[in-house]
DNA sequence: ATCAACACGTGATCC
DNA sequence: TGGATCACGTGTTGA
């Protein structure tokens, strides 16, 4: 790749064959249809990882990256616990353990290997170093206690308080609704600039709602703006 | 959004100030720098999740956003089995003890585990905005509606009464809120089909909106669909 | 006025 | 030859 050979382009008179025109017509278009393909692709995921508040696309794949990663880390832990739960009465859990292999693979990537049929794959975060105090494990922010759900049956009922900032109740019970809850009832008040609020809510569908997933949608609301 | 008369290229020789040559020159440089930060990340992302060969950027994108939805329905299911195996302490027979448990599977949607994901396959459209959401309910029942305005001051208190439909408390709120009125508190129940709720609001900027404004605004929402 | 983030058009490269 | 993907430099816009 050696470059600057290049001046200005050759805007110039329409006289030469049209072949040109129509074809880099449609390369710009194209072009043009990819970009917005990958910026919808952001916002979904923007919209899907608690990205607090930031929607530049560094900060979505960062949070996106962290985000993975923390969801594996609670699969593992709760697989685990899943485990030793059915391995009947087994006192004692297994510390830790790689249940897979960890293979690294970065950079380049350019294995020919797994074509596409199915999908059967799975990617390990990357290597714990052995050793190391590495363990941030109980990753959660402080405005996790203000966040509570209660879900029996049908009925969910969350109790939540954060600082109000403006619109925040609205974007608050926009992600109730996006979560396919119907709100039943509403309380919240604002005290010292703290907004406080209980909603109750029903499943709407039969799409299982829940739990975490409520409180996540909820913290990615208050958190941050 | 119309745009031309701006020709505005000074093509300035470098005698002048070196300053422009400089200042764009760090344009083109942080901008790399960005580009090369958004790929690292790319390329991380795609070394995180089960991107079946493909290392696009819109097919990474893609499957980030499948395996993050996997993901949490995963952990959904396991927390919910969690909890009732804590709730349940009941002996809970596994018809099987087949200890061979140990190598994961967590394949793509190929559980059929006493769940039926309903797989939403690609195609997920933007959100943002309010409106959009199509819910049928062609009853209007005027009978019930009735709205009660009380400003004063910058207070605004409005109480009102409606036949609930889905969501009809959100763009209530969201009508609210694009009078330029920020929510103080809310209480709503819904008793027998009718949702009553009572907001206390304040004008955001000067301009208080009329009485007649909001109640007419509020009337529009609850007996559009 | 500096900085950061973005979209755009364009040339290159690879099936 | 053509469609798809990428990196690049640039113009623009908000803070």
């Amino acid at each position: 790749m050696h470059e600057n050979c290049r001046l200005e382009s050759v805007k110039n008179n329409g006289n030469s064959k049209p072949e040109v025109e129509e074809v880099d017509r449609n390369h710009v278009l194209s072009e043009r249809k990819r970009r917005e393909k990958i910026n919808e692709r952001f916002t979904i995921l923007g919209s899907l990882v608690p990205s607090g508040g930031k929607v530049d696309k560094v900060s979505i794949l960062d949070h996106t990256i962290e985000y993975l990663r923390e969801l594996e880390r609670r699969i593992e832990e709760l697989e685990s616990h899943k485990e030793a739960a059915e391995l009947g009465s087994s006192t004692q859990s297994k510390p830790l353990d790689a249940i897979e292999r960890t293979s690294d693979n970065y950079g380049p990537s350019k294995n020919g290997s797994t074509k596409k049929p199915s999908i059967n794959k799975r990617k390990a975060s990357e290597m714990e170093k052995t050793g190391g105090e590495s363990t941030r494990s109980r990753l959660r922010d402080s405005s996790t206690d203000n966040v509570t759900i209660t879900i029996a049956d049908n009925d969910v009922s969350i109790e939540m308080r954060c600082s109000w900032r403006e619109c925040v109740l609205l974007e608050v019970m926009e992600a109730i609704s996006k979560l396919h809850l119907n709100t039943q009832s509403v309380q919240s008040s604002i005290d010292d600039g703290i907004l406080s609020m209980t909603i109750k809510a029903k499943c709407k569908g039969l799409k299982t709602a829940s739990a975490s997933v409520i409180r996540q949608a909820l913290q990615r609301v208050v958190r941050k703006s």
